[in-house]
RNA sequence: CGGGGUAUAGCGCAGUCUGGUAGCGCGCCAGCUUUGGGAGCUGGAUGUCGGGGGUUCGAAUCCCUCUACCCCGACCA
């Protein structure tokens, strides 16, 4: 490519509204550019990138047995209304009518359209197993999306759907569909860790996420120090302190005026947030909940909403709502003398205080001394918070870390649920008809390009991982304008590299070599070698590798060869 | 969804309080000079001041309204 023949437009300064670094310069390098919240543009250059990941994408996953299809965006409501998702799917389910008046939706994701075309082609156990992939434009309508399109509402997706007659075939493909995971990350150069996960909104039991490593990362994975052991924060299990016996100090009450949060309380009463227990107050559809913490520790949500005892969206209950039942604000709750209609759960760690501060269920008292079994009626003790640094691993070797991730990758085992409720069968060797199980696999492909930047730049810009580069060398010419023979010398090498099959951009732009230099350093591009008359002088060139910052000189006629070594 | 903010040239911003001919920097175009790390000089183009309505002799500026975008929050217990 002749960069004078395409199309890039840089910035130097930093778009006002891009907060990380891969938004920044996504913007600075002119990869893409806003249409409308969440929405994006892909240029010339841009596309390239994107072009770079599918590509290793598509490999991979044929390499691993899966084949590739197309389906629609748009699809039609009546398929979700089969499944249920048309309602549940909630406000992330971009909605849509056509002429008719018919509604249809963009397809966040495609578990129905596959399942339709699955229970429509599959006819026999003999098919199986099949494992369906599409790199396609999702959307979801996300109720903040931000960081450019690392959190974007139209993105670009690999979507893969198997199908299996039982759990043991399902199980085999989806360690497939794992490890094909893990060699897309690996040949993309990305810093990654596959974690255990819930399963969440797209349903199933075994989950495993990929995440790449970066601090800007929105999910928080706890990793042992250890072992090999890794689970999104939201699964991550708090072992169950050893219990003792209650303890022996009275229970007194104290009046804590004006101490409405733990801090607060802490400081008053020149304790630590580990000798109080918190008391959460909780609505749902089956009624109030209440739930007790330790001062330090943070409620895990998603452990609630598991809890067979708690239907529906867990919601913190209203100050008004906390009024109606007790005679206090909501930080002067307390388990002590909490009304039996209110059921009570118990964090583990909260569960083995003794001689622990807590609400009095009184404004402005508190109560000191209190012990479990002495002071509190019927309770359920179980796992609710999130996991902090320091704790025990759950596979019982060393520690939990707690490191920042981008999720890039999730695979699910769903099992039967889509194909049951879509009638999706085959016969089986006795000829009766089976429910089919599934799988699903998900990558995240322009997340992918964000996710890389934030892991792979410096203060001048962008470093790709060679596999994701635009382009993989960039020839750079310094007064071709003035100089015929600079300009000869580098048409021929240009040449002879296009016929090596090397990727290579000519920078035949004519700018100044700050400018120029500072153009392709910003977009990242990891070999660069210039011609100039200064050079030819010598008959030699210079290289410079993107991740250095030292120029190396190199005879002109070796500067192929040379080149096809730092390529390797 | 709740709260806050912003909207003026391709980008970054000033001007709005106190109404009176639309500005700056970068970028862009032309010419000359320059040519190894974001050049200099000269000249130039580009705006329905987010949309609609109102007040006024006169509105980017004041009032009403709509829209878009950004940020924060959705753990106070």
């Amino acid at each position: 490519m002749r960069l004078s023949q395409f199309h890039l437009h840089t910035s130097k300064e930093t778009p006002a509204d891009a907060e990380i670094a891969s938004h920044q310069l996504m913007l600075r390098a002119g990869m893409i550019r806003k249409l409308a919240a969440g929405i994006y543009t892909w240029s010339p250059l841009g596309l390239r990138v994107l072009r770079k990941v599918e590509a290793v994408v598509r490999e991979e996953m044929e390499r691993a047995g899966a084949i590739e299809v197309l389906m629609p965006a748009v699809q039609p409501a009546e398929l979700w209304q089969e499944t249920g998702r048309w309602e549940r799917f909630g406000g992330q389910l971009l909605k849509i009518r056509d002429r008719l008046q018919r509604d249809y939706c963009f397809g966040p994701t495609h578990e129905e359209v596959i399942t339709d075309f699955a229970r429509q082609e599959l006819r026999s156990y003999k098919q199986l197993p099949l494992n369906f992939f599409q790199i396609q434009t999702k959307f979801r309508d996300e109720i903040r999306p931000r960081f450019g399109v690392m959190r974007a509402r139209e993105f670009l997706m690999k979507d893969a759907y198997s199908f299996h007659l039982d759990q043991d075939c399902l199980g085999r493909t989806y360690q497939q569909m794992y490890d094909a995971y893990a060699a897309i990350f690996t040949r993309l150069g990305l810093r990654f860790r596959a974690v255990a996960a819930d399963s969440g909104a797209i349903g199933g039991k075994s989950s495993h996420e990929f995440h790449v490593l970066a601090d800007s990362g929105e999910d928080a994975l706890a990793v042992s120090d250890t072992s090999d052991y890794a689970a999104n924060v939201e699964l991550a299990e708090a072992l169950a302190p050893v219990a003792g016996a209650d303890g022996s100090a009275v229970l007194e009450k104290v009046a804590t005026p004006g101490q409405r949060t733990i801090d607060e309380l802490c400081s008053f009463l020149s304790i630590t947030p580990a000798q109080c227990v918190k008391t959460l107050l909780l609505k749902s559809s089956t009624g109030l909940l209440a739930v007790c913490l330790r001062g330090d520790h943070e409620l895990n949500e998603i452990k609630l909403a598991k809890l067979t005892t708690f239907e529906g969206e867990p919601a913190f209950a209203s100050e008004a709502e906390v009024r109606e039942h007790f005679a206090c604000s909501p930080g002067y709750l307390g388990p002590v003398g909490l009304p039996a209609r209110i059921p009570l759960l118990v964090d583990r760690s909260a569960a083995v205080l003794t001689d622990f501060v807590c609400g009095a269920n009184e404004d402005g008292q508190h109560l000191r001394g209190a012990n479990w079994h002495r002071d509190v009626g019927e309770r359920q003790i179980v796992d609710l918070r999130k996991v902090v640094a320091g704790d025990p691993s759950p596979d019982g070797q060393g520690q939990l870390q707690i490191v920042r991730g981008i999720e890039v990758g999730h695979v699910f085992q769903l099992g039967q649920t889509y194909a049951e409720s879509m009638s999706a069968t085959v016969l089986d060797e006795q000829g009766k008809a089976r429910v089919m199980y599934m799988g699903c696999y998900g990558v995240g492909v322009s997340r992918i390009v964000a996710a890389a930047i934030e892991q792979n730049h410096d203060e001048r810009g962008i470093r790709w991982p060679a596999p994701m580069a635009p382009f993989q060398v960039v020839l750079c010419c310094i007064g071709a304008n003035q100089s015929p023979a600079v300009a000869e010398a580098a048409e021929q090498l240009y040449r002879a590299m296009q016929s090596a099959g090397i990727e290579v951009a000519l920078d035949d732009r004519g700018l100044r070599p700050g400018v120029m230099f500072a153009d392709l350093e910003l977009i990242g591009i990891p070999h660069r070698l210039v011609i100039s008359e200064r050079g030819l002088a010598q008959q030699q060139i210079e290289y410079r590798a993107r991740s250095s910052s030292e120029n190396e000189l190199w005879p002109l006629a070796d500067a192929l060869t040379q080149l096809q070594q730092r390529l390797q």
